[in-house]
DNA sequence: ATGGTCGGGCTCCGA
């Protein structure tokens, strides 16, 4: 069981790139984020046609999240609980194939001392309690997405050009290990503990050609799901494609 | 220190 994780930077102006990305990598679960459309607008008859189904989380220009899968999404939650104020569309979570699959976008929090930071803050701990709550089911469980969090220096270009960064802050970090720490193990570093396994490269300055990019998506799998982990990676292909999205999939295995 | 590039939806925001 093939699942992966990629931020399209807008679904509709990346269709062709998805349907592609589809059809040659053939996941089995695809976690997307910044659709950047209504729900209603999402292009649901062009996925179908590529043989997936689709939960969708939508909203106006931004966020969005959603989860394709071959096979039936059953059971959605369509938002992080914790706060009924947030009317940001980052958060899904369904059951397929008996797993328990997440979709995240997590605010960027950039510029740092404001209240997008507080925000970004407050989302980490409500995930973190969650996370708690979906280990305590002992089911597999993957939690997949754009966390805006780079783990340590070793998923940064370069740490000095980025010191002041919402994404490298000692908090941010703090916050994604601390759920780490609760048992979840990070997909890619399992397999590639200290190599450059970037996700995302800035579109100024011709940083994908130079590799000056960032580890921001990540698969966090549960102890059930991490009994079954084979392998792992992140698929540079589809960043090289002409008008690309800034972020390319991230991706593992599980045996059946 | 600044500004470089995208996408969305409309003259600027978010990343």
């Amino acid at each position: 069981m093939k699942i992966a994780t990629w931020n399209v930077n807008s679904v509709k102006a990346r269709l062709a790139h998805l349907t592609r990305w589809l059809k040659e990598a053939a996941p089995d679960v695809v976690m997307l984020q910044e659709l950047k459309c209504q729900t209603a607008d999402f292009p649901r008859l062009e996925i179908e046609a590529a043989g997936y189904q689709a939960e969708v989380v939508g909203q106006k220009a931004y966020n969005g999240v959603a989860i394709l899968a071959k096979h039936k999404i059953e059971k959605p939650i369509h938002a992080l609980p914790g706060d009924h104020g947030d009317d940001h569309a980052r958060y899904l979570e369904a059951t397929v194939g008996g797993l328990r699959v997440a979709s995240i976008y997590l605010p960027n929090g950039n510029p740092i001392g404001t209240d997008k930071f507080t925000y970004k803050l407050k989302f980490l701990e409500r995930l973190r309690a969650h996370a708690l709550e979906l280990l305590a089911t002992e089911a597999p469980v993957v939690l997949a997405g754009d966390w805006n969090v780079c783990p340590t220096d070793e998923d940064v270009w370069d740490p000095k050009a980025m010191a002041k960064d919402a994404l490298c802050q000692p908090e941010s970090r703090a916050a994604f290990r601390s759920i780490l720490h609760q048992g979840w193990t990070d997909a890619i570093r399992a397999f590639h503990p200290h190599s450059r396994e970037y996700t995302y490269w800035d579109y100024f300055q011709n940083r994908f050609e130079r590799d000056h990019g960032l580890r921001i998506d990540h698969l966090l799998l549960s102890p059930r799901a991490a009994d079954r982990l084979t392998d792992a990676g992140v698929d540079r292909v589809p960043r090289a494609w002409e008008k690309a999205s800034d972020h390319t999939p991230a991706w593992c295995t599980l045996a059946d």
